[in-house]
DNA sequence: TAGGCCATGTAACCGGTTACATGATTAG
DNA sequence: CTAATCATGTAACCGGTTACATGGCCTA
Protein backbone atom coordinates (compact mmCIF):
# COMPACT_ATOMS: atom_id res chain seq x y z
CA UNK A 1 0.00 0.00 0.00
CA UNK A 2 1.18 3.48 -0.56
CA UNK A 3 1.77 6.56 1.61
CA UNK A 4 -1.91 7.82 0.51
CA UNK A 5 -3.45 4.63 1.89
CA UNK A 6 -1.29 4.98 5.05
CA UNK A 7 -2.33 8.84 5.61
CA UNK A 8 -5.89 7.86 5.20
CA UNK A 9 -5.41 5.05 7.79
CA UNK A 10 -4.52 7.48 10.48
CA UNK A 11 -6.60 10.30 9.79
CA UNK A 12 -9.64 8.05 9.99
CA UNK A 13 -9.14 7.02 13.76
CA UNK A 14 -8.30 10.74 14.57
CA UNK A 15 -7.02 13.77 12.88
CA UNK A 16 -3.91 15.11 12.59
CA UNK A 17 -0.94 17.05 11.04
CA UNK A 18 1.64 15.91 8.79
CA UNK A 19 4.49 15.90 11.71
CA UNK A 20 2.12 13.97 13.88
CA UNK A 21 1.47 11.14 11.01
CA UNK A 22 4.78 10.73 10.02
CA UNK A 23 5.67 10.51 13.95
CA UNK A 24 3.04 7.45 14.24
CA UNK A 25 4.09 5.68 11.33
CA UNK A 26 7.85 6.08 11.74
CA UNK A 27 8.21 5.96 15.54
CA UNK A 28 4.96 5.36 16.67
CA UNK A 29 2.81 2.22 16.89
CA UNK A 30 2.43 1.83 13.48
CA UNK A 31 5.54 1.97 12.91
CA UNK A 32 6.18 -1.55 13.55
CA UNK A 33 3.99 -2.73 10.12
CA UNK A 34 4.51 0.42 7.96
CA UNK A 35 7.07 3.37 7.31
CA UNK A 36 6.89 6.76 5.42
CA UNK A 37 8.85 9.72 5.73
CA UNK A 38 7.82 13.91 5.22
CA UNK A 39 9.25 13.73 1.50
CA UNK A 40 6.21 11.78 0.80
CA UNK A 41 3.86 12.35 3.63
CA UNK A 42 3.34 15.88 2.70
CA UNK A 43 3.15 15.72 -0.61
CA UNK A 44 0.21 13.56 -0.14
CA UNK A 45 -1.62 15.26 2.00
CA UNK A 46 -1.66 18.26 -0.49
CA UNK A 47 -2.69 16.23 -3.38
CA UNK A 48 -5.42 14.67 -1.56
CA UNK A 49 -6.47 18.15 -0.07
CA UNK A 50 -6.92 18.59 -3.98
CA UNK A 51 -8.78 15.69 -4.45
CA UNK A 52 -11.54 16.41 -1.92
CA UNK A 53 -10.42 13.30 0.25
CA UNK A 54 -9.68 15.39 3.20
CA UNK A 55 -9.50 18.88 4.25
CA UNK A 56 -7.25 21.07 5.95
CA UNK A 57 -7.87 23.12 8.87
CA UNK A 58 -4.99 25.86 10.46
CA UNK A 59 -4.44 26.30 13.84
CA UNK A 60 -2.46 29.02 15.01
CA UNK A 61 -0.48 28.52 18.53
CA UNK A 62 1.42 31.24 19.99
CA UNK A 63 5.43 30.44 20.24
CA UNK A 64 4.88 27.98 17.62
CA UNK A 65 4.42 27.00 14.07
CA UNK A 66 1.32 26.98 12.94
CA UNK A 67 -0.44 23.47 11.99
CA UNK A 68 -2.35 22.20 9.43
CA UNK A 69 -5.13 19.61 10.66
CA UNK A 70 -6.22 17.71 8.37
CA UNK A 71 -9.54 15.18 8.72
CA UNK A 72 -10.73 12.57 6.40
CA UNK A 73 -14.06 13.98 4.08
CA UNK A 74 -17.02 11.13 3.17
CA UNK A 75 -15.22 10.88 -0.02
CA UNK A 76 -11.85 10.21 1.69
CA UNK A 77 -13.41 7.60 4.06
CA UNK A 78 -15.06 5.38 1.40
CA UNK A 79 -11.73 5.70 -0.96
CA UNK A 80 -10.14 4.51 2.20
CA UNK A 81 -12.30 1.45 2.98
CA UNK A 82 -12.49 0.36 -1.05
CA UNK A 83 -8.52 0.18 -0.44
CA UNK A 84 -9.02 -1.87 2.44
CA UNK A 85 -11.87 -4.15 0.75
CA UNK A 86 -10.15 -5.82 -1.44
CA UNK A 87 -7.16 -8.39 -0.97
CA UNK A 88 -4.09 -7.49 0.77
CA UNK A 89 -1.01 -7.50 -0.84
CA UNK A 90 1.53 -10.20 1.04
CA UNK A 91 3.40 -9.07 4.16
CA UNK A 92 7.41 -7.63 3.31
CA UNK A 93 9.78 -8.92 5.73
CA UNK A 94 13.52 -8.14 4.76
CA UNK A 95 16.27 -9.28 7.51
CA UNK A 96 20.29 -8.50 6.95
CA UNK A 97 20.25 -10.47 10.28
CA UNK A 98 19.01 -13.67 8.83
CA UNK A 99 20.85 -12.92 5.78
CA UNK A 100 23.75 -13.24 8.01
CA UNK A 101 22.81 -16.08 10.22
CA UNK A 102 22.83 -17.85 6.31
CA UNK A 103 26.15 -17.15 5.53
CA UNK A 104 27.79 -18.04 9.43
CA UNK A 105 29.57 -20.78 8.14
CA UNK A 106 31.79 -17.59 6.53
CA UNK A 107 32.37 -15.36 9.24
CA UNK A 108 33.88 -14.99 12.71
CA UNK A 109 32.65 -16.41 15.93
CA UNK A 110 33.03 -12.94 17.47
CA UNK A 111 30.73 -11.19 14.63
CA UNK A 112 28.24 -14.13 14.83
CA UNK A 113 28.26 -13.62 18.28
CA UNK A 114 27.58 -9.91 18.27
CA UNK A 115 25.09 -9.86 15.84
CA UNK A 116 22.85 -12.47 18.12
CA UNK A 117 23.05 -10.09 20.80
CA UNK A 118 21.91 -7.05 18.64
CA UNK A 119 19.09 -9.03 17.19
CA UNK A 120 18.24 -10.17 20.30
CA UNK A 121 18.52 -6.47 22.12
CA UNK A 122 16.78 -5.12 19.35
CA UNK A 123 13.76 -7.96 19.18
CA UNK A 124 13.87 -6.66 22.94
CA UNK A 125 13.63 -3.18 22.38
CA UNK A 126 10.78 -3.97 19.89
CA UNK A 127 8.39 -5.55 22.07
CA UNK A 128 9.18 -3.17 25.05
CA UNK A 129 7.89 -0.52 22.64
CA UNK A 130 4.98 -2.14 21.44
CA UNK A 131 4.04 -2.60 25.10
CA UNK A 132 4.65 1.14 25.90
CA UNK A 133 2.51 2.69 22.66
CA UNK A 134 0.01 0.35 22.70
CA UNK A 135 -2.48 2.62 24.87
CA UNK A 136 -1.65 5.71 22.85
CA UNK A 137 -4.04 4.70 19.79
CA UNK A 138 -7.19 5.05 20.38
CA UNK A 139 -8.16 2.28 17.81
CA UNK A 140 -10.14 -1.12 19.31
CA UNK A 141 -7.79 -2.93 16.59
CA UNK A 142 -4.30 -1.67 17.84
CA UNK A 143 -4.62 -4.38 21.36
CA UNK A 144 -4.69 -7.07 18.73
CA UNK A 145 -2.16 -5.78 16.43
CA UNK A 146 0.17 -5.33 19.64
CA UNK A 147 -0.64 -8.73 20.29
CA UNK A 148 0.15 -10.00 17.34
CA UNK A 149 3.68 -8.55 17.05
CA UNK A 150 4.72 -9.30 20.66
CA UNK A 151 3.50 -12.93 19.87
CA UNK A 152 6.28 -13.26 16.67
CA UNK A 153 8.75 -11.10 18.36
CA UNK A 154 8.93 -13.25 21.44
CA UNK A 155 9.13 -16.10 19.13
CA UNK A 156 11.36 -15.28 17.64
CA UNK A 157 13.27 -14.46 21.03
CA UNK A 158 12.98 -17.36 22.35
CA UNK A 159 14.10 -19.41 19.23
CA UNK A 160 17.14 -17.30 19.22
CA UNK A 161 18.05 -18.10 22.72
CA UNK A 162 17.18 -21.77 22.23
CA UNK A 163 19.52 -21.79 19.25
CA UNK A 164 22.00 -19.62 19.31
CA UNK A 165 24.76 -22.20 20.39
CA UNK A 166 23.68 -24.23 17.13
CA UNK A 167 24.49 -20.92 15.07
CA UNK A 168 27.74 -20.38 17.06
CA UNK A 169 28.73 -23.38 15.80
CA UNK A 170 28.60 -22.97 12.32
CA UNK A 171 30.65 -19.80 12.17
CA UNK A 172 33.83 -20.20 10.52
CA UNK A 173 33.17 -23.64 9.55
CA UNK A 174 33.41 -22.26 5.67
CA UNK A 175 36.14 -20.49 6.09
CA UNK A 176 38.62 -23.80 6.47
CA UNK A 177 42.53 -22.95 5.53
CA UNK A 178 41.23 -19.89 3.63
CA UNK A 179 42.89 -16.71 3.27
CA UNK A 180 41.79 -13.49 4.72
CA UNK A 181 43.34 -10.04 3.71
CA UNK A 182 42.06 -8.72 7.54
CA UNK A 183 44.68 -8.16 9.88
CA UNK A 184 46.39 -10.78 11.17
CA UNK A 185 45.43 -10.28 14.72
CA UNK A 186 41.77 -11.03 13.62
CA UNK A 187 43.34 -13.87 11.81
CA UNK A 188 44.38 -15.45 15.12
CA UNK A 189 41.30 -14.74 16.33
CA UNK A 190 39.28 -16.50 13.65
CA UNK A 191 41.57 -19.59 14.63
CA UNK A 192 40.68 -19.35 18.68
CA UNK A 193 37.29 -18.67 17.47
CA UNK A 194 37.00 -21.44 15.49
CA UNK A 195 37.95 -24.30 18.23
CA UNK A 196 35.48 -22.64 20.65
CA UNK A 197 33.16 -23.05 17.97
CA UNK A 198 34.13 -26.47 18.35
CA UNK A 199 33.77 -26.98 21.73
CA UNK A 200 30.66 -25.43 21.85
CA UNK A 201 29.46 -27.55 19.42
CA UNK A 202 30.78 -30.54 21.97
CA UNK A 203 28.63 -29.37 24.22
CA UNK B 1 21.73 -4.29 2.58
CA UNK B 2 21.80 -3.51 -1.26
CA UNK B 3 21.91 -5.83 -4.29
CA UNK B 4 25.44 -6.09 -4.52
CA UNK B 5 26.17 -7.41 -1.32
CA UNK B 6 22.83 -10.03 -1.77
CA UNK B 7 24.74 -10.96 -5.02
CA UNK B 8 27.83 -11.94 -3.15
CA UNK B 9 26.10 -13.35 -0.34
CA UNK B 10 24.31 -16.18 -2.86
CA UNK B 11 28.15 -16.50 -4.93
CA UNK B 12 29.62 -16.98 -1.55
CA UNK B 13 27.82 -20.36 -0.99
CA UNK B 14 28.17 -21.34 -4.83
CA UNK B 15 28.80 -19.43 -8.44
CA UNK B 16 25.78 -18.94 -9.92
CA UNK B 17 23.92 -16.61 -13.17
CA UNK B 18 22.23 -13.74 -12.54
CA UNK B 19 19.09 -15.70 -13.68
CA UNK B 20 19.29 -17.81 -10.66
CA UNK B 21 20.27 -15.45 -8.04
CA UNK B 22 17.22 -13.59 -8.78
CA UNK B 23 15.14 -17.30 -8.70
CA UNK B 24 16.97 -18.24 -5.06
CA UNK B 25 16.17 -14.66 -3.98
CA UNK B 26 12.38 -13.58 -4.94
CA UNK B 27 11.42 -17.61 -5.24
CA UNK B 28 13.37 -19.51 -3.81
CA UNK B 29 15.04 -19.72 0.26
CA UNK B 30 16.20 -16.49 0.61
CA UNK B 31 13.02 -14.43 -0.44
CA UNK B 32 12.24 -15.17 3.13
CA UNK B 33 14.13 -12.09 3.90
CA UNK B 34 15.44 -10.30 1.14
CA UNK B 35 14.26 -9.47 -2.55
CA UNK B 36 15.75 -7.98 -6.16
CA UNK B 37 14.67 -8.61 -9.56
CA UNK B 38 16.33 -8.92 -12.78
CA UNK B 39 16.41 -5.31 -13.12
CA UNK B 40 18.93 -4.77 -10.21
CA UNK B 41 20.81 -7.80 -10.41
CA UNK B 42 22.43 -7.87 -14.19
CA UNK B 43 23.87 -4.51 -13.42
CA UNK B 44 25.05 -4.78 -10.24
CA UNK B 45 26.94 -8.26 -11.61
CA UNK B 46 28.47 -6.04 -14.17
CA UNK B 47 29.59 -3.40 -12.11
CA UNK B 48 31.41 -5.94 -9.85
CA UNK B 49 32.80 -7.70 -12.99
CA UNK B 50 34.36 -4.66 -13.64
CA UNK B 51 35.68 -4.13 -10.22
CA UNK B 52 36.75 -7.48 -10.25
CA UNK B 53 34.72 -8.70 -7.47
CA UNK B 54 33.34 -10.84 -9.12
CA UNK B 55 34.75 -13.07 -12.68
CA UNK B 56 32.42 -14.67 -14.84
CA UNK B 57 32.46 -17.76 -17.34
CA UNK B 58 30.44 -17.87 -20.07
CA UNK B 59 29.03 -21.37 -20.64
CA UNK B 60 27.19 -22.23 -24.27
CA UNK B 61 24.74 -24.88 -24.44
CA UNK B 62 22.99 -26.59 -26.83
CA UNK B 63 19.33 -25.46 -27.79
CA UNK B 64 19.27 -23.20 -24.91
CA UNK B 65 20.80 -19.52 -24.62
CA UNK B 66 24.15 -19.59 -23.07
CA UNK B 67 24.61 -18.71 -19.26
CA UNK B 68 26.86 -16.31 -17.97
CA UNK B 69 28.29 -18.06 -13.94
CA UNK B 70 29.62 -15.93 -12.01
CA UNK B 71 31.90 -16.15 -9.15
CA UNK B 72 33.35 -14.61 -6.65
CA UNK B 73 37.31 -13.27 -6.27
CA UNK B 74 39.10 -13.37 -3.01
CA UNK B 75 38.65 -9.56 -3.37
CA UNK B 76 34.82 -9.77 -3.97
CA UNK B 77 35.07 -12.32 -0.57
CA UNK B 78 36.44 -10.00 1.51
CA UNK B 79 34.44 -7.32 0.34
CA UNK B 80 31.59 -9.45 1.40
CA UNK B 81 32.97 -10.52 4.77
CA UNK B 82 33.48 -6.63 5.40
CA UNK B 83 30.17 -5.42 4.82
CA UNK B 84 28.55 -8.06 6.74
CA UNK B 85 30.98 -7.69 10.29
CA UNK B 86 29.52 -3.96 10.26
CA UNK B 87 26.00 -3.81 12.28
CA UNK B 88 23.23 -5.24 10.70
CA UNK B 89 20.26 -3.01 9.75
CA UNK B 90 16.95 -3.28 11.71
CA UNK B 91 14.60 -5.92 10.14
CA UNK B 92 12.08 -4.17 7.90
CA UNK B 93 8.88 -5.32 8.33
CA UNK B 94 5.08 -4.59 6.16
CA UNK B 95 1.88 -5.63 6.82
CA UNK B 96 -1.00 -4.76 5.14
CA UNK B 97 -2.93 -7.03 6.79
CA UNK B 98 -2.00 -5.70 10.40
CA UNK B 99 -3.02 -2.19 9.22
CA UNK B 100 -6.27 -3.62 7.95
CA UNK B 101 -6.85 -5.10 11.30
CA UNK B 102 -5.52 -2.07 13.15
CA UNK B 103 -8.50 -0.65 11.35
CA UNK B 104 -11.04 -3.28 11.82
CA UNK B 105 -13.60 -1.38 13.38
CA UNK B 106 -14.38 0.56 10.03
CA UNK B 107 -14.32 -2.46 8.13
CA UNK B 108 -17.23 -5.12 7.07
CA UNK B 109 -17.47 -8.30 9.33
CA UNK B 110 -17.26 -10.27 6.08
CA UNK B 111 -14.11 -8.34 4.72
CA UNK B 112 -12.45 -8.70 7.93
CA UNK B 113 -12.59 -12.43 7.87
CA UNK B 114 -12.03 -12.57 4.62
CA UNK B 115 -8.43 -11.31 5.54
CA UNK B 116 -7.76 -13.24 8.39
CA UNK B 117 -8.43 -16.05 5.66
CA UNK B 118 -6.24 -14.97 3.32
CA UNK B 119 -3.50 -14.06 6.17
CA UNK B 120 -4.11 -17.27 7.06
CA UNK B 121 -3.80 -19.40 3.85
CA UNK B 122 -0.78 -16.82 3.64
CA UNK B 123 1.19 -17.78 6.50
CA UNK B 124 0.41 -21.95 5.73
CA UNK B 125 2.17 -21.22 2.37
CA UNK B 126 5.12 -20.08 3.38
CA UNK B 127 5.52 -21.92 5.91
CA UNK B 128 5.44 -24.99 3.46
CA UNK B 129 7.71 -23.29 1.26
CA UNK B 130 10.53 -23.04 4.03
CA UNK B 131 10.10 -26.57 4.61
CA UNK B 132 10.56 -27.56 0.75
CA UNK B 133 13.20 -25.53 0.04
CA UNK B 134 15.83 -25.42 2.95
CA UNK B 135 17.43 -28.95 1.25
CA UNK B 136 18.44 -26.91 -1.72
CA UNK B 137 20.37 -24.79 -0.09
CA UNK B 138 23.91 -25.81 0.64
CA UNK B 139 24.89 -23.81 3.77
CA UNK B 140 24.76 -24.85 6.78
CA UNK B 141 22.96 -21.60 8.05
CA UNK B 142 20.19 -22.20 5.82
CA UNK B 143 18.48 -24.67 8.32
CA UNK B 144 18.65 -22.59 11.42
CA UNK B 145 17.48 -19.46 8.99
CA UNK B 146 14.40 -21.83 8.36
CA UNK B 147 13.51 -22.68 12.37
CA UNK B 148 13.41 -19.13 12.81
CA UNK B 149 11.23 -17.90 10.00
CA UNK B 150 9.07 -21.09 10.72
CA UNK B 151 8.83 -20.41 14.65
CA UNK B 152 7.74 -17.00 13.47
CA UNK B 153 5.04 -18.16 11.10
CA UNK B 154 3.46 -20.55 13.17
CA UNK B 155 3.66 -18.54 15.85
CA UNK B 156 1.67 -15.89 14.13
CA UNK B 157 -0.32 -19.05 12.49
CA UNK B 158 -1.56 -19.56 16.21
CA UNK B 159 -2.22 -16.12 17.52
CA UNK B 160 -4.70 -15.43 14.41
CA UNK B 161 -6.26 -19.00 14.77
CA UNK B 162 -6.62 -18.22 18.96
CA UNK B 163 -7.67 -14.72 18.57
CA UNK B 164 -9.53 -14.52 15.24
CA UNK B 165 -12.77 -14.03 17.27
CA UNK B 166 -11.92 -11.17 19.16
CA UNK B 167 -10.92 -9.35 15.91
CA UNK B 168 -14.04 -9.76 14.48
CA UNK B 169 -15.93 -8.73 17.19
CA UNK B 170 -14.41 -5.69 16.60
CA UNK B 171 -15.41 -5.19 13.00
CA UNK B 172 -17.88 -2.50 12.14
CA UNK B 173 -18.01 -0.82 15.62
CA UNK B 174 -16.66 2.49 14.31
CA UNK B 175 -19.32 2.78 11.63
CA UNK B 176 -22.19 3.30 14.21
CA UNK B 177 -24.91 5.04 11.84
CA UNK B 178 -22.43 6.41 9.79
CA UNK B 179 -23.65 6.56 5.67
CA UNK B 180 -21.61 4.67 3.14
CA UNK B 181 -21.05 4.97 -0.53
CA UNK B 182 -21.72 1.65 -1.04
CA UNK B 183 -24.11 -0.30 -2.61
CA UNK B 184 -27.84 -0.53 -0.82
CA UNK B 185 -26.83 -4.59 -1.11
CA UNK B 186 -23.68 -4.15 0.88
CA UNK B 187 -24.98 -1.58 3.05
CA UNK B 188 -27.59 -4.01 4.35
CA UNK B 189 -24.85 -6.78 4.66
CA UNK B 190 -23.16 -4.61 7.01
CA UNK B 191 -25.92 -4.10 9.40
CA UNK B 192 -26.14 -7.77 9.28
CA UNK B 193 -22.50 -8.36 9.62
CA UNK B 194 -22.87 -5.99 12.90
CA UNK B 195 -25.31 -7.82 14.63
CA UNK B 196 -23.30 -11.23 13.96
CA UNK B 197 -20.43 -9.31 15.44
CA UNK B 198 -22.17 -8.21 18.80
CA UNK B 199 -23.33 -11.96 18.68
CA UNK B 200 -19.91 -13.55 18.48
CA UNK B 201 -18.69 -10.94 21.10
CA UNK B 202 -21.34 -11.92 23.20
CA UNK B 203 -20.04 -15.65 22.77
C1' DT C 1 25.01 27.52 23.91
C1' DA C 2 24.28 23.43 21.73
C1' DG C 3 20.93 20.57 20.53
C1' DG C 4 16.31 18.82 20.42
C1' DC C 5 11.34 19.58 19.68
C1' DC C 6 7.65 21.61 17.06
C1' DA C 7 6.14 22.22 12.16
C1' DT C 8 5.95 22.78 7.09
C1' DG C 9 7.61 22.16 2.83
C1' DT C 10 10.64 21.19 -1.48
C1' DA C 11 14.24 19.56 -4.80
C1' DA C 12 17.64 16.57 -5.93
C1' DC C 13 18.69 12.18 -5.99
C1' DC C 14 18.56 7.09 -6.03
C1' DG C 15 17.76 2.33 -5.75
C1' DG C 16 14.96 -0.44 -7.63
C1' DT C 17 10.86 -2.20 -10.47
C1' DT C 18 8.22 -2.80 -14.71
C1' DA C 19 8.00 -3.86 -19.03
C1' DC C 20 9.98 -4.92 -23.07
C1' DA C 21 13.06 -7.18 -26.77
C1' DT C 22 14.86 -11.70 -28.27
C1' DG C 23 14.45 -16.65 -29.27
C1' DA C 24 14.89 -21.68 -28.98
C1' DT C 25 12.84 -25.61 -26.36
C1' DT C 26 9.70 -28.26 -23.96
C1' DA C 27 5.48 -29.40 -21.45
C1' DG C 28 0.46 -29.39 -21.24
C1' DC D 1 -1.23 -24.17 -30.05
C1' DT D 2 -0.28 -21.90 -25.94
C1' DA D 3 2.30 -21.07 -22.13
C1' DA D 4 6.10 -21.67 -19.47
C1' DT D 5 11.23 -22.21 -18.78
C1' DC D 6 15.67 -20.85 -19.82
C1' DA D 7 18.58 -16.65 -20.18
C1' DT D 8 20.39 -11.92 -20.83
C1' DG D 9 19.95 -7.33 -20.91
C1' DT D 10 18.14 -2.27 -21.08
C1' DA D 11 15.37 2.06 -20.65
C1' DA D 12 11.79 4.40 -18.83
C1' DC D 13 9.67 5.25 -14.92
C1' DC D 14 8.45 5.86 -10.00
C1' DG D 15 7.81 5.89 -5.22
C1' DG D 16 10.17 7.26 -1.83
C1' DT D 17 14.27 9.06 0.94
C1' DT D 18 17.78 12.48 2.14
C1' DA D 19 18.93 16.69 3.06
C1' DC D 20 18.03 21.23 3.30
C1' DA D 21 15.67 25.85 4.44
C1' DT D 22 13.24 28.33 8.21
C1' DG D 23 12.70 29.74 13.05
C1' DG D 24 11.05 30.21 17.77
C1' DC D 25 10.93 27.80 22.16
C1' DC D 26 12.64 24.88 25.73
C1' DT D 27 15.90 21.89 28.10
C1' DA D 28 20.53 20.13 29.55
Amino acid sequence: MNVRTLCLAVLNCCESTGYEIRKLVSEGHFSHFVDASYGSIYPALAKMEQEGLVTAREEFQPGKPPRKVYSVTDEGRSAFLIALSKPAQKDIFKSEFLLLAMCAEMMDLSDVRRAIDMQLDYLAKEIQQIDEEVAQVDLAGAEWVAGYGRSCLQQATVYVRENRKALEAIAGTGLQGRETTKPTGTAKATVEDSQTAAAVAAE
